[in-house]
DNA sequence: ATGTCTTTGTGAACGCGTGCACAAAGATTG
DNA sequence: CAATCTTTGTGCACGCGTTCACAAAGACAT
């Protein structure tokens, strides 16, 4: 791409931004869902809908791809399929290895959807020995030390980590020397991993914590509509002089006593202590 | 990463970007971790990465919050544990329910971080009669007939779907009428709520096709740089003419087979076709 | 063939998020 | 008290992603 003159539409060569990537699989859901209904084509518009999106995002989205649509008609729908498929690699086959079989590592072996999408879920790899051998899902949860040995011998590259958080970083090390360069990863860890690797994570906690904030900014959008009286409200938290701050804050039922800085510090660390979140109680992120 | 969101039109009542309160909790993890090791104070550079963010970008984002460092030390971690705490809602008690006690449903259930951090299970709720009063992560499986009564009762506002994808919509519908309006969605489905309704969604099988799109985009690069014969390679999807691409990657075993889009249509959809997709098994999203 | 109607593909504007770089603020030392 | 050192808080520029709006392309009817 940098040498001379190496003419070409150069736009879409490795183009395909990672937003638009992350929005494939949804559309090829729905797709996929169409194709069972036997619909031959689908519009921008519908297919935008039935996704979830803006129809001149999907049609950018489909531009990056190439031009598959037909004006006037839409796209055909089989043919899309297949190329989102192969674009996504779906076309081939992926082993996978779920490491940390609790309950979590339990429920994605058990997860039908892997091997729908040309996923296969190569072996199961738990550090308890109690565990080794156990039938999960019609399959034999293997031991952490040959973990090495079923990646190379699997040719795994993909790798699934589903333990305490703990153990989370010293697993994905041994994944990647192993051979393994993409990574999902469930345990509450930031993973540190080397240029090439990929990384994503799945959160419950945090997604939970997020819409807590929404809940309450709900709450309090209400509260000050319906008692307009305290105009600060959840102002922006002035924590200036003394200890002031938006103390008559309305929002939730945060009482007195959730808001002085310096004192209300014990309750809060003491109240965390003993949570698990420090090494998760193998079951899942925390 | 967890994917997910539901776009308000302009937060513009109090700041607060979306992607800083999406990585509050991050810190919020690692400000726990410091507060545990008893650890007084953090600078932004420390705290960024053990959080793996950028620095600067921390700071900005705590100052979104208000002014709560001192400059040449640092961050008091436990005043910021309790500040973020605050601000993202939980110094109170969120009760919420889990609909879909299947394989996922019961490990959400068994989930140690759930109450860690404010949330408490008030209910598991699952529509097969035969799970009534089973006991899971020790509280009776209630049936959905009670559902409305139970949102109610104990004021739930924060509901987890964890069923089928066939049933998902119907159920977010009822926890909506009956007074949820925050819903963390684990089908695989796009719901459709009215405003007002914060949904998120966690997709496994969503992430998991991203990583394959970049495992095989890594594949196709190797096989570039290796045999540079072919200029073209992994680039432009020119489903035209032969069978280029990628093929030689050493990575899957993508064969010939997969190549051809008229042809190839049939295969795809015929090994799609008794895939669990619409409904998926009872154990989680496809 | 010609005209009309539908739908794609994309140029361009806009807004958000990110990261740099630095002045201001405060601690610390002599 | 002055000098120095550390670290915050933020102005600014850049790039990505989203959305609008419309010309081009093709289907379809006459």
């Amino acid at each position: 791409m940098a040498t001379g003159r190496t003419h070409r539409p150069a736009t879409r060569s490795r183009g395909i931004p990672e937003a638009t990537v992350a929005r494939l699989p949804l559309y090829l859901r729905a797709l996929t869902a169409l194709s069972e209904r036997s619909v031959p084509t689908v519009s921008s518009e519908e297919l935008a809908a039935a996704a979830g999106v803006n129809s001149a995002k999907l049609r950018k989205d489909f531009s990056y791809l190439g031009s598959y649509g037909t004006r006037g008609v839409g796209y055909d729908v089989e043919y899309l399929v297949y190329q989102i498929s192969r674009e996504l690699g779906l076309t081939q086959d992926w082993p996978v290895v779920i490491v940390g079989i609790g309950n979590l590592g339990a429920a994605l072996a058990n997860y039908g959807g892997f091997s729908a999408r040309g996923f296969r879920v190569a072996a199961l790899i738990d550090a308890d020995p109690a565990m080794a051998g156990k039938p999960v899902a019609g399959m034999p949860v293997q031991h952490t030390d040959d973990l090495e040995k079923i990646i190379s011998e699997n040719g795994v590259s993909i790798g699934v980590i589903a333990t305490p958080a703990g153990a989370a970083q010293q697993v994905s090390e041994r994944l990647i020397a192993a051979g393994v360069t993409s990574i999902l990863n469930f345990a509450p860890t930031v993973l540190s991993v080397p240029d090439g690797v990929d990384v994503r994570k799945v959160d419950l906690s945090i997604e939970l914590q997020i819409l807590a904030f929404h809940e309450q900014r709900k709450a309090g959008e209400e509260a000050a509509a319906a008692g307009s009286a305290d105009a600060d409200a959840d102002g922006a938290p002035d924590a200036g002089a003394g200890a002031p701050d938006g103390a008559g804050a309305g929002t939730g039922a945060a009482p007195a006593a959730a808001l002085m800085p310096p004192a209300g510090r014990a309750a809060a660390a003491a109240a965390r202590k003993g949570g698990p979140d420090g090494d998760v109680p193998a079951v899942m992120p925390a």
